[in-house]
RNA sequence: CGCGGGGUGGAGCAGUGGUAGCUCGUCAGGCUCAUAACCUGAAGGUCGUAAGUUCAAAUCUUGCCCCCGCUACCA
């Protein structure tokens, strides 16, 4: 049925500004975009996986500055943090794009260039309310009516600076045409909201080059002007890709009409990523990806976002130390509603993990195994056609899961993918309850004995298959506990049933270790708290 | 009337016209293979509020109250 060609998918993250740590919030992003990769890739795509960090800036030079550093200096030692965090995270990316990168920059150098040539880039003037001790522009909102500056409380002054501008007006109704062909661009409440807030009301041209500081890519036309934000952190997605660079292979093979682009977005960037970055492929006369998934944030209990700036985020370390890494990554997957804003709380973490990762999947997986050591020495029994009525309902029933989660994850609904494979896991909790192996045993029953936990021994390995994407490290040592060959670990191989017959056991041990609440909430009160 | 999302048992959520459901927690029972786990049962909700449509509304309409996000160059 499938075609001769590999179907390729490219997916994104965020690129994080370069300007302090890695918190939880930012690595939910990551275990969302690496739960969907490592999906498709056993689903048989050929996947790209991009993350990265914004590294040009204004707040980047004060920072370093402060830090008594050349900014490229201390962007390279904060790059380097972030790509400890998603080794320590398990986030398989592919690739790692710095926007201080040569070939990045050259790519933005181009594109701008190409879009000055074409008429799209203009040079115009900024005006807005300044502060000059902050040397910063802010808004009318921002100044409010008194006119003082939100950071020093200083009157505010009108100025205008020269600066060019990209021609977003003229795509704006090609725009809206997208939208309207392409439903499943973005979520449609998202989109509308796009459309009230900005696109109706009349989109301004975007302005995106900056005279007030020079960490950044001063663009070789007018070399006092570095290129601002906008156009210098989007285009992360393609330079990557080789754009406009002499090897485009890559480009040709993720950016292709063929490819399934998804690219994940924080609700906060919403806006850059359906207006100003659909303008600018356009721009470019090059496709728009397939689907903005628009991941909610973590926030606090009060509904305040987790922020560097705030420092109300804990760092992932205390907790991949503490709980390990699967145990994070599968919370973050399974508590957030996918889409939804999330909340980070210490009860409702130990619930999650005692609850799905201890009672159920490890738990299963112990007694399982336990049975099979004491019943038969740790050999599987042989496979036959199940007679039993209930060990017919738990391979209908798990066939059900299995579609469900199939469904769920093909939408990149991770968070109820994640609770169908925890219900087929909690299938094989019922099923034992009502066969009872330990009184078949009493009675001699031998041949149901071995129908169930031949059937139990099914159950975890898919369970365990299906969970990988999740769990990469702890799935592994569940199925090498089971001592499942590697051909029977693959998605394809969930369908050959009766195949485990005769394996010796590995030697068990819980794989999530029960956690006594009151300690760990305390934990991770204190933890939130502030260390 | 700026735009949008939301108010469902202690907590988190599902449920877009026809006996109000799930997970966690609580309580009681059961089981003993297992990580004090697992299974069963129970308690607990007038579905924000007021009115309307309908034989029938959490579900449709309208008013009101409350929470949250966005409101533009702040990643």
């Amino acid at each position: 049925m499938d075609s001769k060609k590999t179907k390729t998918f490219y997916i994104t993250t965020p690129i994080y500004y370069a300007s302090g740590n890695i918190h939880i919030g930012h690595t939910y992003a990551n275990v969302v975009a690496d739960v969907i990769a490592r999906y498709k890739r056993i689903r048989g795509y050929q996947v790209r996986f991009m993350t990265g960090s914004d590294e040009h800036g204004e707040k980047i030079q004060k920072k370093a500055l402060e830090a008594k550093m050349e900014p490229k200096a201390y962007v390279d030692k904060i790059a380097q943090s972030f790509k400890e965090v998603w080794k320590a995270m398990n986030i398989s990316y592919d690739y790692y794009v710095r926007t201080t990168d040569e070939s990045h920059i050259a790519c933005v150098k181009k594109v701008f260039t190409k879009l000055l040539e074409q008429g799209d880039i203009y040079l115009g003037k900024y005006e807005g309310w300044y502060c000059t001790p902050c040397e910063s522009f802010f808004t009318d909102a921002q100044v409010g009516e008194e006119h003082l500056c939100p950071d020093c409380h200083r009157p505010v002054h009108w100025e205008q600076e020269d600066a060019y501008f990209l021609n977003v007006k003229k795509y704006a109704s090609d725009l809206l045409e997208f939208y309207q062909q392409h439903p499943n661009f973005c979520r449609q409440d998202k989109i509308n909201e796009m459309i009230n807030t900005f696109i109706k009301p009349g989109l301004d041209d975007l302005c995106i080059t900056r005279t007030s500081f020079d960490w950044g890519i001063k663009i070789d036309e007018n070399p006092k002007h570095v290129v601002y934000v906008w156009i210098d952190a989007l285009l992360n997605y393609i330079s990557a890709l080789g754009y406009l660079s002499d090897d485009d292979h890559l480009m040709k093979e993720y950016w292709g009409e063929d490819t399934e682009i998804l690219q994940l977005v924080g609700r906060d960037i919403t806006r850059f990523h359906v207006i100003y970055w659909p303008i600018l492929l356009k721009a470019l006369n090059l496709r728009l990806p397939d689907q903005v998934l628009v991941t909610g944030l973590l926030v606090t209990k009060s509904g305040v976002k987790l922020s560097k700036s705030l420092g109300n985020a804990p760092s992932p370390y205390p907790l991949i130390e503490r709980y390990g890494v699967d145990s994070l990554r599968y919370y973050l997957a399974r508590e957030m509603q996918i889409g939804e804003d999330g909340c980070f709380t210490p009860t409702q973490f130990v619930d999650r993990l005692n609850a799905d990762l201890a009672n159920n999947y490890g738990n299963l997986v112990n007694r399982s195994l336990s049975m099979i050591n004491r019943y038969f020495d740790g050999v599987i029994p042989e496979y036959h056609e199940p007679i039993d009525d209930l060990t017919k309902k738990l391979f209908a029933d798990v066939k059900e899961k299995l579609t469900i989660y199939e469904e769920k994850m093909n939408d990149f609904d991770i968070t109820m993918g994640a609770n169908a494979a925890m219900e087929l896991i909690d299938l094989g909790n019922k099923y034992f309850d009502n066969i009872a192996p330990w009184t078949q045993a009493k009675n001699n029953n031998i041949d149901l004995l071995k129908e169930s936990l031949y059937a139990a021994s099914e159950l975890l390995r898919i369970g365990s298959i299906l969970l990988k994407p999740f769990m990469p490290t702890k799935t592994i040592d569940a199925l090498d506990q089971e001592n499942v060959p590697d051909s029977l670990r693959t998605f394809d191989s969930i369908k050959d049933i009766g195949k485990l017959g005769g394996i010796h056991i590995g030697t068990l041990s819980p794989l999530f270790p029960r956690l006594k609440k009151d300690e760990e909430i305390k934990f991770l009160t204190d933890l939130i708290d502030g260390k």
